[in-house]
DNA sequence: TGACCGAAAATAACTCCGATTATATGAGAA
DNA sequence: TTCTCATATAATCGGAGTTATTTTCGGTCA
């Protein structure tokens, strides 16, 4: 299992990754037009191809746009696309951080609910045998904290999984970089291992029961106790 | 104001989106490897730049993944970008449009509730005026109903952006382009529109009123009236 | 004299091309 | 079995020509 996402692979990644997080941290700010092509060329030490493909995928994540006469320019965070994975883990590093993981449980904690419903209403049983087998592992005592923080991650996508329905995996996509960060603060407030763990076994439950408002209750029941973990 | 959102400007984004097309379609399977580059440049009759900028678009969107010696294989479905736009109206042109509309619903009912809540909570005033704005146009008699349909998908957006959640917008911008096909089906169902208009006033009134609890329940209405009209 | 319209120039992104480099895989030998 | 090397393929490079859009300048009409 690979360890997270690295899709920093490749040199023209990295340099949109390096503009990325230069646009996300305000260095450069919305509606300024960056550095003609020749000029970048020569600060980055890159070539011509190289930087294209880079100003390529910042504009399809809806970071840039680029006109002929008018040059490259930033454009406004509400159409940056936040849900790309990547895009989340430039704004990691930005300042408003807390702001941020609010917002994300927010969307959290409308979404997951839904999943855990679809997937006891349309789930498989091998979909459920995997969500049972990631919870499994997550209980087990000999498993490292390393070890059952994945197994954590790995029960949450099971459940998107299962939902059948396209428009939520590529927001799994997000919560599972969210929870990378996210469950290591949750779990050092010790004691909430237990009470989660519980939570979760609930979800799993009802899913496997196929009880639809049940497992919804569930899932809201988790996100909400692991919101209040984590902001008060 | 732009029509909905031509990202098929430039030839790469067009190679892009017939290789997609190709893809969704089944007419590439999944775990496929496409022809070499250099075939695929006879083929297609592009250079090689603009052919590489294609593939990069189609990579970051999740749809293929390519690696030195093995080629470049189309990736399983679930790691599509199935929320950007542009993936969206590539998969309108497959054949299971049903299903994916019952999906789309399914996360319709889960977030735009939501997105009235928290625009009921912290949208401005300004914000508020903007989506008084757009439900006037909509209701205005004089107007046509190409600039209702524009006015009520405006409605929706300005509600998204009233939210002020940063993951909530990539959202919106799938369910402007889903509205933009839907919406027209909805108002052939005559006599459905009066009806409409009265439950888009309930939830204007209460985001007004910063009732969050009434502008959720009267979105809820509003998708599930909407899904029924569409689906029985 | 002032404002408006049209054509040309300037600028920057867009497209194309062929060569070179890096890397992963598989075959063959130790 | 393990290591090494050949090979196929994508990745990177740099340059030249093309296209599109804005700006500016010149002319005309009121």
């Amino acid at each position: 299992m690979k360890p997270i996402a690295r899709e920093d692979r490749g040199l023209p990644a990295r340099i949109a990754g390096d503009i990325g997080r230069r646009i996300t941290l305000g260095d450069l700010k919305v509606g300024e037009t960056l550095p003609r092509e020749a000029d970048m060329l020569a600060a980055l030490g890159v070539s011509r191809t190289t930087l294209r493909e880079a100003l390529k995928i910042l504009s399809t994540k809806g970071f840039i746009e680029a006109k002929p006469r008018l040059g490259t320019r930033v454009r406004a965070a509400e159409h940056w696309n936040t849900l790309d994975p990547v895009v989340l883990s430039w704004q990691g590093d930005a300042e408003d951080q807390d702001a941020l993981a609010e917002e994300l449980f927010e969307i959290r904690l409308s979404i997951e609910p839904l999943a855990a419903r679809l997937a006891a209403r349309r789930g498989s049983a091998a979909h459920h045998a995997a969500i049972r087998a990631a919870f499994l592992r997550m209980a087990e005592e000999q498993t490292g904290i390393d070890a059952a923080i994945e197994a954590d991650i790995d029960f949450h996508l099971q459940i998107f999984q299962a939902a059948r329905n396209r428009f939520l995996l590529p927001v799994s996509s997000v919560i599972r970089a969210a929870l990378s960060i996210s469950i290591p603060k949750t779990m050092a407030a010790s004691g909430g291992f237990g009470q989660s763990l519980a939570q979760h076994r609930a979800i799993l439950e009802a899913i496997e029961q196929r009880d639809e408002e049940a497992a919804f209750a569930a899932a809201t029941t988790l996100i909400a106790s692991t919101y209040k973990r984590n902001f008060s």
